[in-house]
RNA sequence: GGGGGUGUAGCUCAAUCGGUUAGAGCGCUGCCCUGUCACGGCAGAGGUUACGGGUUCGAGCCCCGCCACUCCCGCCA
């Protein structure tokens, strides 16, 4: 037998039983006259003891060569520590086993990085913890987070099974289609010149499930894009993709309110409000300035556009004079706020388009601000009433057109809610998660530089029903049955009612977006038809699975909770990966490339 | 594509204004140690300061370039 117990099994009643242990030297103490041997495996460690006069000199001389993070198979007697010497630090630390036989299964080098304190090991480099992945994982953090992933993975299933659903797997050498993000390509070596695409997310095929009468999907997808990367974007990464048929927005949000119960009760013990509150993609703007507000701070923002209609300061009624807005908001407390941090939330400003930043500090019972000679009485109760204006806070103002207004504010809130947590004057708890849902987002957006529409979301989002009117006549004006679902912040994950009825799949492509016929054909073909025999009416949405997971894991970095994640720029610092072929395997595909080949 | 940050011993970091032989903790090697659990003690080895140029009497430090990692903007239907 390969071994008997694991390294967090032994307690007290198996004492006088002979137990082998495998796992890793976690800790070696050779105290001279005995040495201590700490067996770690995944499930804990236990303490094994060598003592000269209990064995023979070459296994005491074996364990005294032993190094960190070796590999061994301990056989021994169990039994209780010596009064005094017990450890309350460990599961396991009633009791240690008196070594007989050592078997050395792997002996390990010096390491590159120290990862039995957990301290240290958290801030080494994350360069070198990618090279080493393997040493990395073994550290309890990542452990944790493999196995949390696991778990909700697992639940996530249950979940899905317990209400009908079917994973399906869909293909994913699938077929390029270029709206939306940059796609991997898959030469194909039957047909040179012709390539596969792997998928952004399932969609197409998730629809076409629905076609065929799958009614409830749902699957734990790898999706790929080849986009710049963020802390919480990966050019392959995991959704939870999920589509249901004759359904309504409604029925959507309860599917996925008690996915996230259940997983949030599996992943923390945590019991979280349901339904979620519901705010328009307007109503979010309007207050927070952004599209995915985090709702556990205040600081929203604050329209002025009628105090200042008649203002003698020009930036401000001229903004409101050319149809725009005057907003401001409250960083509470901020009025002590540096030079720097100025210039910062002015380059905010600044990167929309705006001239500067006005601004007030309310220090010494004073406003302080270049432009309050500009403000009636009138002017300043009113500020004082909207904004609650305190000692110490700093208001700042954006005048511009709504939505651009409302996004340097909504930038801005963030960034002062940052400055505040870096001093320690707001903290959030670790335990409260604001889920809400954003709804009725515009369906269409227009591009000013190719004098067209585009889809907000995706072209396969249908227009809320009583708006399909305005679809010809003004667009701007109609809103998707869309949704995305949010939490402290986040953009967890977002989907739709479908359209499932091919005339007005075909307007969207034809109409609105001006997709040539052949080419919507060409792409879109088999979706069109597929619709002309019998589509139910459907909807779904795809949840990205590695940001919940970080969320969840409390880690700022999707990179925590994937097991062999990419860098920045996309390659893998384990393996090396990507790197050159083989001539043979171009010559194959037909390929010849326009850069020397890398080494 | 653009902007910011970082890069010094195996690891984590220090090195005053540009000035002597680049230091510390951990790890590593050797010796001592029979109840430790971050064991302890003594001794020792270990450096192309990422890389390539430049300025200077003198560069880890200043300048130019470049590479890697990272954060952000663009991008992510």
């Amino acid at each position: 037998m390969k071994r008997t117990h694991n390294c967090n099994e032994l307690r007290p009643e198996h004492i006088g039983q002979t137990a082998i242990l495998c796992g890793w030297v976690h800790s070696r103490r050779d105290l001279g006259g005995v040495i201590f041997i700490d067996v770690r495996d995944r499930e804990g460690r236990t303490q094994t003891v060598f003592d000269p006069s209990d064995l023979t000199s070459d296994v005491f001389a074996q364990a005294s060569g032993l190094r960190g993070e070796s590999v061994v198979r301990v056989t021994g007697r169990v039994r209780a520590r010596p009064e005094g010497t017990r450890n309350p630090k460990i599961p396991t630390g009633e009791v240690e086993v008196l070594a007989r036989e050592l078997e050395v299964l792997n002996l390990a080098e010096p390491l590159p990085f120290q990862i039995d304190e957990p301290e240290a090991a958290a801030r080494v480099n994350e360069e070198m913890r990618l090279q080493y992945r393997y040493l990395d994982l073994r550290r309890p953090e990542m452990a944790r987070n493999l196995r949390l992933r696991h778990k909700v993975a697992t639940a996530a299933r249950v979940y899905f099974d317990e209400q009908g659903f079917l994973e399906v797997e869909t293909p994913l050498l699938f077929k390029s289609t270029p709206e939306g993000a940059r796609e991997f390509i898959v030469p194909n070596r039957r047909e040179p010149g012709t390539f596969y695409a792997l998928p952004q997310s399932p969609q197409q095929f998730k629809q076409i499930l629905m076609v065929a009468g799958v009614e409830r999907y749902y699957q734990l997808a790898r999706c790929f894009r080849d986009e710049d990367q963020r802390a919480d974007r990966q050019l392959e990464f995991t959704q939870i993709d999920v589509e249901m048929s004759f359904v309504e927005r409604a029925d959507i949000y309860a599917m996925v309110e008690g996915l996230l119960k259940r997983l949030w009760k599996v992943a923390l013990d945590l019991e979280i409000a349901t339904p979620f509150p519901q705010i328009s993609f307007a109503e979010a703007m309007d207050r927070f300035g952004i599209d995915k507000p985090d709702t556990r701070f205040g600081m929203e923002l604050c329209d002025l556009t009628a105090e200042f209609r008649g203002s003698t300061f020009k930036v401000f009624s001229g903004a409101v004079a050319s149809g725009g807005v005057v907003k401001a908001l409250n960083a509470k407390g901020l009025a002590d706020a540096t030079q720097g941090q100025i210039e910062t939330m002015t380059g905010i400003a600044k990167s929309f388009g705006a001239k500067g930043l006005a601004f007030i500090k309310v220090e010494g019972g004073e406003w302080k601000s270049p432009i309050v000679k500009f403000f009636t009485d009138a002017n300043k109760a009113a500020l004082q009433r909207l904004l609650a204006i305190e000692e110490g806070d700093l208001i700042l103002f954006a005048a511009d057109s709504w939505l651009n207004a409302c996004e340097i504010l909504g930038k801005i809130r963030l960034y002062a809610a940052d400055v505040l947590k870096s001093t320690g004057r707001l903290s959030l708890p670790p335990d409260r998660f604001d889920f809400l849902w954003v709804i009725d987002f515009p369906l269409l957006s227009f591009d000013k530089e190719n004098n067209r529409w585009y889809s907000s979301h995706h072209p396969f989002t249908a227009p809320v029903p009583e708006d399909l009117p305005l679809l010809r006549t003004d667009p701007r004006k109609v809103r998707g049955q869309h949704y995305d679902c949010v939490v402290n912040g986040v953009e967890l994950g977002g989907g739709s009612i479908r359209i499932h009825r091919p005339e007005i799949q075909k307007t969207v492509f034809e109409d609105i977006l001006q997709i040539p016929s052949d080419v919507a054909r060409a792409r879109f073909g088999y979706l069109l038809e597929a619709f002309q025999y019998g589509a139910p009416p459907h909807g779904g949405i795809a949840l990205g699975f590695d940001r919940l997971l970080a969320i969840l894991c409390g880690t700022p970095s999707i990179r925590d909770v994937i097991a062999f994640p990419k860098t920045a720029k996309g390659t893998c610092l384990m393996t090396q990966s990507p790197a050159a072929v083989d001539p043979k395997q171009l010559r194959e595909l037909r390929l010849e490339l326009k850069v020397p080949p890398k080494e």
